[in-house]
DNA sequence: AATTCAGCTAACAATTTTGTAAGATACACA
DNA sequence: TGTGTATCTTACAAAATTGTTAGCTGAATT
């Protein structure tokens, strides 16, 4: 199932970067200016949930969640730039869902919207899974990677290993824990086996045309930066 | 990274229920009936979390969030019975770092725990991502599948296959859907290949003495209930 | 600059995965 | 109950994945 996401917020940084990042995450993403009628867009487009930020300009995220409550049970998320607690209480007497204060990771926010989401409808097909990094994306249900609108098939290994490596993007993974990680203690191999699949995963990136995604840091491991 | 994660909670169906699930999160988990010193506890076990029940025999959660904040800064997730506004003010000045009331489901306590984390500590090291049913653990990291302590490698296809059907689980997924899922548009596979892989699958479950839990609605798809 | 050692590459064989074919079952509907 | 169709099972060959070996490259240290 595709939702549809909602998005009020007045900062046009913030904004875009939420929306880039919904889009990215599978959702379909919608943001509106028009703040002296933030209803009329909800009415039109019948998102499946509201981001509403408390600051706006004209009226206050508070004022719309009570405009949008007369008319929907659609699921808030409100957005406060402070860490204010009266804020956050109000929006939950107001009808709000859940809260998340900026600065916010986005990872928070999508493990709040996909939480609060589940909770308000009953969807059992999960969102796409993925992992995403400068425009590569690991899609962690199939188990591929995504390079430019190129579909890359990897093998059992391969996507271990990236997977790794993703996750722990802007550090140096030893050697030492990519061997724990794939390969049991039991089972014995070869150092030169992390090195063979290393290469292997590099090769698929560089068919895809990119040429320096997973980085060497000799003595210590590998990093993608 | 292996998080340490206490539950102080009087209520023992809940504090199981817990338990039981943060250990399916890769979480070690452990909880303290000791309520009339829960620091002893603390200070004993140096937790990366602790969940604090707001109504405890003897002194209450914000009692012993006062005592543990005078010697840690352990980030406390405030569990509170009744969604009393106050308790939740009131937890976030004590030094909570969130709060969530009851009835909660499960991902979203899992979803604020990891964000707290996320937050207090710098690891990137995300929590392992899995999907449970009916004690079946499928590892997303690895591909692997966890039924009583067995771990049952998956190939590609077997981990797609179950990764859909659990995702769905309680729903028909169609054959069409299957196909559809696993195999590109343009891909020509016989329709039969779909029922050799879902034998195969079933065939790793029997050898982990699980007898069925892919069941076949005919005409209509398949189903784990 | 020479040496050393960590990491890279290519080639090979063993193993695993995968799709198909062919026949066997089992269910649904007449 | 009989028939047609959907699903299952087994076996096989093609394809992909994997670990190892052996020799190569290039960075760090002297």
């Amino acid at each position: 199932m595709q939702f549809k996401i909602m998005t009020v917020e007045d900062d046009r940084a913030i904004r875009e970067m939420i929306a880039e990042n919904l889009t990215k995450w599978q959702f379909e993403a919608f943001t509106t200016t028009n703040f002296s009628n933030v209803l009329e867009d909800f009415l039109a487009e019948k998102p499946h949930l509201v981001l509403l930020d408390i600051n706006l300009p004209i009226y206050d995220g508070f004022y719309w969640c009570q405009k949008i409550r007369e008319v929907s049970k659609v699921p808030i998320l409100f957005i406060s730039s402070r860490n204010n607690n009266m804020d956050m209480v109000m929006a939950m007497n107001m009808g709000g869902d859940d809260f998340i204060s900026k600065p916010f990771s986005i990872e928070v926010l999508i493990a709040k919207i996909n939480a609060t989401l589940r909770r308000s409808y009953d969807y059992v097909d999960l969102q796409t899974d993925i992992l995403e990094h400068q425009g590569i994306i690991l899609n962690l249900d199939s188990g591929t990677l995504k390079i430019n609108e190129q579909i890359i098939d990897l093998s059992k290994n391969e996507y271990k290993l990236l997977h790794i490596l993703m996750k722990n993007h802007g550090k140096i993974v030893s050697r030492d824990k990519l061997l724990r990680s794939l390969w049991d203690d039991e089972r014995f191999v070869d150092d030169n086996t992390l090195t063979v699949n290393i290469n292997r995963l590099r090769k698929k990136f560089e068919s895809a045309g990119v040429g320096h995604f997973i980085e060497t840091k000799i003595g210590q491991g590998y990093i993608i930066p």
